[in-house]
DNA sequence: ACATTAAGCGCAAACGATTGCGCAACTATC
DNA sequence: GATAGTTGCGCAATCGTTTGCGCTTAATGT
């Protein structure tokens, strides 16, 4: 900055305002605007972001928490996020917390300490205490894809409740009468409401509810390869399977070819989470796909105008609807089929 | 920090000396030391990271250029660059630059204005004028996925060549004749290797090239779907595809279902890039496998030792072994298989 | 001709850390 | 008791910006 100051023959007082676009207000005449302009572009001069963020308080910068950015759910996400930052010159800084509460919250201190102007934070876990006193802090924050009662900022999530309720009636609907659940982590907003959807679904058409037939407790391919074992290996084995996250879902299929079974013929399935391969699969999957592009998108409009302050810190939590979309992984059952299958496995 | 000096009774000299472990160095006392430490935690004083980095001109930050952060390729070498980053306390500034090398240079140009000590990028293209001078400014910097003769740089990539020259020989030994390769964007170095397997993986076994066979331009999924539309509608139809990425993967199995033909009974395939849901494919497809945990994680590791300058500006080009993961989504041909496919349809 | 206003720009103090140098007080040495 | 060495710590400059305030000069009004 001093280089383009001195060639020019200004301040750098006067260099940062024209640059800054506040030539007007500070009445810089238009021959030195020019000017200015000109030698710093030769000069290829572009501002330290880091004395600027230093000096005004503002990083232009946000920091984005996952609990792994390896799972194509998360990895669309962000990159949304990513562009909708992109486009007002906001840079996200990532941190994979690997499913750790604890890593979770260094990563908040991190980022912290990193004058973040503001958080997106897909939070892994239960545990609120961290999000309770960040939400209290002061610093613009929004939750992604989970919810907690009582941590009190803006969150985004999908209607996980509907999701399952959806799906689960569709299996009922195709006359599947004893469904297995796979859940993930538990005590966590996303597992219940989806647990719950399936839950009332078997309700609502006055299907007794087996507790033995909920499975797993986290969203993980490993619990869905166990889960899976133990329904499948079942004296009566269930007919259709709902698998509450595409990882499950992966680690199901493993168990069920490893266990010589084919979907649909011998059981069927409906996974959340709609993912790009889910048209090639053994059986193309049934999934209940969330607005992914939209999640990220939102939430990062919701953290600019915490940021901006536009909305007196009011909090706003948007659910976004989900979609069945129906494949071939489900087979109709005739109406005996209420009956159970009996496993003939060994 | 001023509020822990007051505290304590000292200045902030005495208070960054301590907490920068330099305690030994500048002779401050046990009894000091102690204190500036209690009290720093009980106040949950964390130092300001922008205006350390402002001071000590580094800022424990690297950047990251990704054409595509949710492919999961790209996905899984994040998350392995940002664990290892996450050990020596760096943070990783993310950059999706969707495919567009304008937008790769833009993003270049905005890490260096926020002083990242390096940067890790997978450039998208052809393109290298902006590598070129970037890996002359000093800024250490590692290319990951491509390699540029022209370019002074470190790099970290995959052994393409074999990696194609496998999977096609793999092909070959199946008794396959007529193979197409759907290729990926054109003068890049990973394309180019992988179609020069290709063409010596048959020339190598005296089969006349067809040039024809070689179709796409680039490395997403409607260039496969597209290049497989082509290739399944010849009056000759190839016994096998070579799909030169995952996502060209995807679209040409879309395309092979809509014309209601069968992996491998129709049409063998063969796949760059192994991903979690390869086994669970409509046929379990066999794919050449990259050690993508080990790209992020040698990518950083050199990274770091550039910005340590343990490493004298060395440049150091890692190619690691690829590795052919045979599944089920090629048939084994009879020895009159070298005869083609009359293709049926229309 | 003098006062007033406006135009055009610079001075210098921040922002919150780090660090070379130096200073005071104390101890050891002769 | 003078000198030298050691211990423990602080002063103040610095990193590269931004910005409130004020200064100079020119233009305008009366």
């Amino acid at each position: 900055m001093r280089g383009v100051a001195e060639k020019v023959g200004v301040s750098t007082t006067t260099v940062s305002r024209v640059l800054n676009g506040k030539a007007e207000k500070y009445r810089i005449s238009k021959r030195t605007q020019e000017d200015v302009l000109r030698i710093a572009s030769e000069l290829g001069y572009v501002p330290d972001q880091v004395a600027r963020g230093l000096r005004i308080r503002r990083t232009n910068t946000v920091g984005l928490i996952i609990p792994d950015i390896s799972n194509p759910f998360f990895s669309t996400i962000a990159r949304n996020i990513e562009i909708n930052a992109r486009k007002v010159r906001y840079s996200i800084i990532l941190s994979d917390c690997q499913e750790e509460t604890q890593l979770e919250k260094e990563s908040i201190r991190l980022l912290q300490s990193r004058k973040v102007d503001g958080l997106l934070i897909c939070p892994v876990g239960e545990d609120s205490e961290h999000l309770i006193s960040l939400a209290n802090s002061g610093l613009p924050i929004v939750i992604i894809d989970r919810y907690f009662p009582d941590v009190n900022c803006s969150y985004v999530i999908s209607d996980n409740y509907k999701g399952a309720l959806d799906a689960v009636t569709y299996l009922i609907n195709n006359n599947h009468r004893s469904i297995a659940c796979i859940q993930g982590r538990l005590n966590t907003s996303v597992n219940e409401n989806r647990v719950r959807g399936y839950r009332d679904a078997l309700h609502k058409f006055n299907i007794p509810l087996d507790e033995s037939l909920i499975v797993g407790d986290n969203f993980g391919e490993k619990n869905g390869y166990i889960g899976a074992k133990i329904i499948l290996n079942r004296k009566l084995r269930p007919t259709a399977i709902f698998s509450t996250s595409n990882l499950i879902s992966l680690g199901a299929m493993k168990a069920i070819l490893e266990e010589g079974l084919k979907i649909p013929e011998d059981v069927s399935m409906v996974s959340f989470d709609d993912q790009p391969y889910s048209d090639y699969l053994v059986a193309p999957m049934t999934t209940v796909a969330q607005r992914i592009s939209e999640i990220g998108q939102i939430a990062f409009t919701l953290l600019q105008s915490q940021i901006k302050q536009e909305n007196n810190q009011r909090v706003e939590g948007i659910v976004l609807p989900t979609e069945l979309i129906i494949r071939k992984s489900v087979k109709k059952l005739d109406d005996s089929g209420s009956t159970l299958h009996l496993n003939i496995m060994k």
